[in-house]
DNA sequence: GCGGTTTTTGACAAGGTTGTCAATATTGGA
DNA sequence: TCCAATATTGACAACCTTGTCAAAAACCGC
């Protein structure tokens, strides 16, 4: 049915002699641009059915200015949480005829401009991509940003952001989903409630940690510094803040962990003494990843809707490059509380 | 330093310039062609150095032969498995000089030829990648293995295959590794050992399975039916096994779970029931995931070197681009059996 | 039916690299 | 020293598309 030989697969001059008009009528066609009879449009797309044809990106990118390339810059790809926002943005592309392609830039954050135009110089001049798609980490990083911009490289950011230069943003509403999470603490009737911090250099941290102390005093309660514990984001360091709160003279009565990796680490820890959650600890996490059902009891979190953040990341690029204003646009996701098992009232049965 | 600016990048005309060589002697030096006097290659590399040169993907694949694109395809990239060989090919390919693209094709094992032919020619033929990483479970699936073979893009698989096709192979020797889990096992005293299957359309499934039954067999044991199920490779299928063992007149004093996450979700059907792991009953891993470390007690399992069979897998399919033979090679790394917690001898204390 | 607009179409160049092949420089042997 | 063979270098075409601009066609009002 197709001719499918590497050597012979069909080009636009192909498409053109078949459909008995200029090359650059196919061009037109094929590019949705105007000025072209329908009835020309339909022999154009015909014949282009007809010959398999796949116009080629090398050719495409090297005269016309797009590549057709989304590249997303992170600094660990191993990783649930950037895992889930690659899976959106894959999908995102797809549809709309880009490809993704992945950067593994490390430590970039302790690296001087000079040095960070170098990293990117490389990846990013190689296959100019159209766009890029900035994670946590990097997403909040000024020097960062301002070699792309210096590159004229269009970004799209994911996740809390406090910088204020212009570009694209898509995130949740951390601040207010904290918010919720203490509302809920609190209606429950805690008013010991620990916090366990993320990475320091995640905005996300700070937001939520924000959040969480405004909504605290909200409830006239005080946030007391003895509860609330650094962290990393993963399981090993909720664990130690498990084992500290439970050496302390009046332990808190719940804890709202910043994500759910430390979440599961700081119930492993209480149910390795042979405490039981949620009747001696209520827990709440954040991000409601794999884990929040893979550890019993179920864990109470927050939904971060990750792969669509990513989607929408690439949707909000690419149609941002089809617009001539570069202007700044900030699209905030819904999130969702999930109830689920790790909560109840202070000392309840 | 760098003259940044997106539209005044140096080309090779003005490297070659610089080096008062010809356009073509810079092509050469930079692709370490021979024919190029010493002298001349220092003087060209000390100018492409100055100018920051930076060679134009587009330009090289549309009138060379290579596209320094490597295309990682599977089915699900939001897997902890597929994301931890994805980050060992992206660093392979950053080292090489190469891009690792994503592409995500769903369901292909469920469709024809034709079909597959379809989604391939969209994905592959827009930007003809140099090669594809090919992940379980389409790294077995003889369909796809056709249609790129017929494309004509080299392919590299990973995971267990028993295609006979020629063709790059990255696995581990999952087979010996079930033989020593079962070593370990019956070594402590076991002799009722149950078995969680994974996907079925997964070779690594059958393999393992295979290696269980042998070794038992080899130690004098029979592999009662009653004691191997079904699974899917994810937590709650093992938790599924898990109830199912519990209700047993006679169950298992130890299971060997094709994969951590249906370990896990094993252990924790055990937990909630009261039992204890390893106590009442011992159970053995596969992958050594994060999950391994993320649960109590931790365990024992058999750790898969996931980011280096991605990284090799790409050195591999890289470097057979360089050479003219096509054949057949295999290239098996090294697993190892990582003795933890949740394994004791049978009623143990 | 005619001059002037507007819409539709096509010819051709350009984009930055690599492959081909011819030209030039170098080497070795007689 | 000179010729043949080899090593090095460069000129130019080719890869396939899109942008520019001019030509052709269609349309308008008088």
């Amino acid at each position: 049915m197709a001719k499918t030989k590497s050597e012979n697969s069909a080009k636009m001059k192909d498409v053109a002699d078949l459909a008995g008009v200029s090359i650059k009528t196919v061009s037109r066609v094929l590019n949705n641009e105007p000025h072209v009879q329908e009835k020309l449009r339909r022999k154009v797309r015909e014949a282009a059915e007809k010959l398999d044809y796949v116009p080629s990106q090398s050719a495409r990118s090297l005269r016309g200015s797009r590549s057709y390339d989304i590249n997303l810059v992170c600094h660990h790809p191993d990783s649930a949480y950037v895992n889930a926002i690659q899976f959106g943005a894959v999908i995102a592309c797809q549809e709309l005829g880009y490809q993704l392609s992945i950067s593994l830039l490390e430590k970039l954050e302790e690296k001087s401009i000079a040095e960070i135009r170098d990293a990117f110089e490389t990846v990013m001049r190689r296959r100019r991509p159209d766009g890029v798609v900035l994670l946590a980490p990097y997403a909040n990083d000024e020097k960062i940003g301002f070699v792309l911009q210096e590159m004229g490289i269009p970004v799209v950011r994911v996740g809390p952001v406090d910088l204020q230069k212009q570009g694209l943003l898509v995130e949740i509403d951390d601040y207010q989903a904290a918010i919720e999470v203490v509302k809920h603490l609190t209606e429950l009737g805690h008013e010991r409630i620990g916090f366990i911090r993320g990475s320091e250099n995640q905005r996300a941290t700070h937001v939520r940690f924000s959040g969480f102390s405004v909504a605290m005093e909200a409830a006239g309660l005080k946030v007391d510094p003895d509860l609330v514990r650094p962290g990393a984001f993963d399981f090993q360091s909720g664990y130690d803040a498990g084992q500290y709160f439970l050496r302390l003279g009046e332990p808190p009565t719940a804890v709202f962990s910043s994500n759910d990796d430390m979440a599961a680490g700081l119930v492993a820890a209480y149910t390795e003494r042979g405490l039981k959650v949620p009747h001696d600890l209520s827990v709440v996490g954040f991000d409601d990843a794999s884990i929040a059902t893979c550890m019993r009891p179920f864990l109470t979190t927050v939904r971060q809707p990750l792969s669509d953040l990513g989607a929408t990341a690439v949707r909000e690029l690419v149609s941002s490059l089809n617009k001539t204003g570069n202007g700044a646009h900030r699209i905030v996701l819904d999130h969702e509380f999930i109830l689920r098992d790790t909560t109840a009232p202070p000392n309840a049965a």
